[in-house]
DNA sequence: ACATAGCAGATTGCATGCAATATGCAAGAT
DNA sequence: ATCTTGCATATTGCATGCAATCTGCTATGT
């Protein structure tokens, strides 16, 4: 019988507004996570029922976070028919990077004259570790400080639709995304895009940052389909 | 008393599939028309029991469409407290229009080298009929041809998160059929800029193609924001 | 007069129940 | 043997009820 409901002691650690977080978020939040740390392979059923009791909550916020995944994209919900994980698609992966190169092209257009100087300070540190990292030889740290790096310069864009809009599709393509070893020659290719990147916003040259960050984002994409190619675990896992 | 309920007479018009739209497709439609369409002014409250009993549905499907508009955008929903029409802000409008110029000049360069012959004559029709409703002086058949190419070149992309991406933020973007606005000169511009697209698409010049586009969207934003600054309709219309 | 506390009504968030629809299996027809 | 047809079960779609929370009003105190 705890004192204090929120199981913290009734200690409030945050002096902003405390967090009120609905159990039609929190399902989302857990479904979402299932479904892009692969739990849920693509393919397979989604019981209310089953996540109801699972998750110990009724059906009304089950259905409502269903309906959510399924305008993000990661879920299909036919009519009738139950929902089923989406499963993903090359040809989606191809557009789905075509369309996030654009998105980050941008974002790296406008940090190239839009960046304050501590920005850049950060950004600095953030590539500088990268590169760190990289020449270590330690894929999973690189890994993190690439996508800290990528998420900061869409964070710092100015631009709150591209930030939402960029977000979602990050969730869509970062389901494949722990599948993409890459190759030695990619790698360096990468990095090396990194380094031209940093050079073009140094100097403030909007154009070539947006050209240099667009290519990037490519060959991320193209690098990611051909790493799938090879390592068909991508079938779907239907059951029956 | 109609014998066949479809008020079709019983003639199965398509033979595919045949319509099953849920309460909540319906609803979304509904409230999303009456938000687009002004009829709901913003930051006007949204009840789900006086929706419900308005459309005749009960509070379930409103909730779930009422969720869905919120992750478009449309609605702002802070929890416990009721959902409101969300406001358009110029800044919201800005940034807009800028991903919008992106993922359009995407369109543009693919339809530059992917467009079949058939294609581009459907394009180069409703082209000519724009500029006829130009020459005549006709804004709102203008209008309509406009967005109907705009369209056309997002659809036929081969890219299908694009097109997604680019239905769902002209949601926003349409808000209210400021687009319709245009002054004498930023019309004659435009028309100008569309005659340019066509050259560049009729030469296969991808890369002039998708720069021409960009810049020509992210001159409609501009030209919109003028028009608001000009005419404040937007204000927000709270009761209370 | 102004600020604050407390209460009543309104509204949302969630749980549950029921009807509509789909799915799978078994029995019968061809 | 294969293809229908009908029925039982499983599952979804929607309606409704109740508790939690918010809002505005009123009363009380300073």
């Amino acid at each position: 019988m705890a004192e204090f409901p929120d199981g913290n002691g009734g200690r409030n650690v945050q002096p902003r507004a405390i967090k009120r977080s609905s159990l039609h978020d929190e399902v989302v939040a857990a479904l979402r996570k299932m479904i892009v740390s692969g739990a849920l392979g693509p393919g397979e059923r989604i019981l209310e029922k089953e996540l109801s009791t699972q998750l110990g909550v009724s059906r009304t916020p089950i259905r409502e976070a269903i309906k959510t995944l399924t305008l993000d994209g990661l879920v299909d919900s036919p009519a009738h028919r139950g929902a089923r994980v989406k499963p993903l698609e090359p040809a989606e992966i191809h557009a789905l990077f075509d369309v996030i190169a654009m998105l980050e092209s941008l974002a790296a257009e406008r940090a190239a004259t839009g960046l304050t100087p501590r920005q850049m300070r950060k950004l600095e540190t953030l590539h500088g570790r990268m590169r760190t990292a990289y020449d270590d030889g330690n894929r999973a740290r690189y890994f993190d400080l690439n996508t800290e790096i990528h998420d900061f310069l869409v964070a710092h864009s100015g631009n709150s639709i591209l930030r939402d809009t960029h977000e979602r599709l990050m969730l869509r393509a970062n389901r494949g995304r722990y599948l993409a070893i890459l190759s030695g020659t990619r790698w360096a290719e990468a990095m090396r895009q990194h380094e031209d990147l940093m050079e073009a916003l140094r100097a403030g040259e909007a154009t070539r940052a947006a050209t240099i960050w667009r290519i990037h984002l490519e060959m991320t994409g193209q690098a990611l389909l051909q790493s799938l190619e090879k390592s068909p675990e991508h079938q779907d896992e239907n059951e029956k």
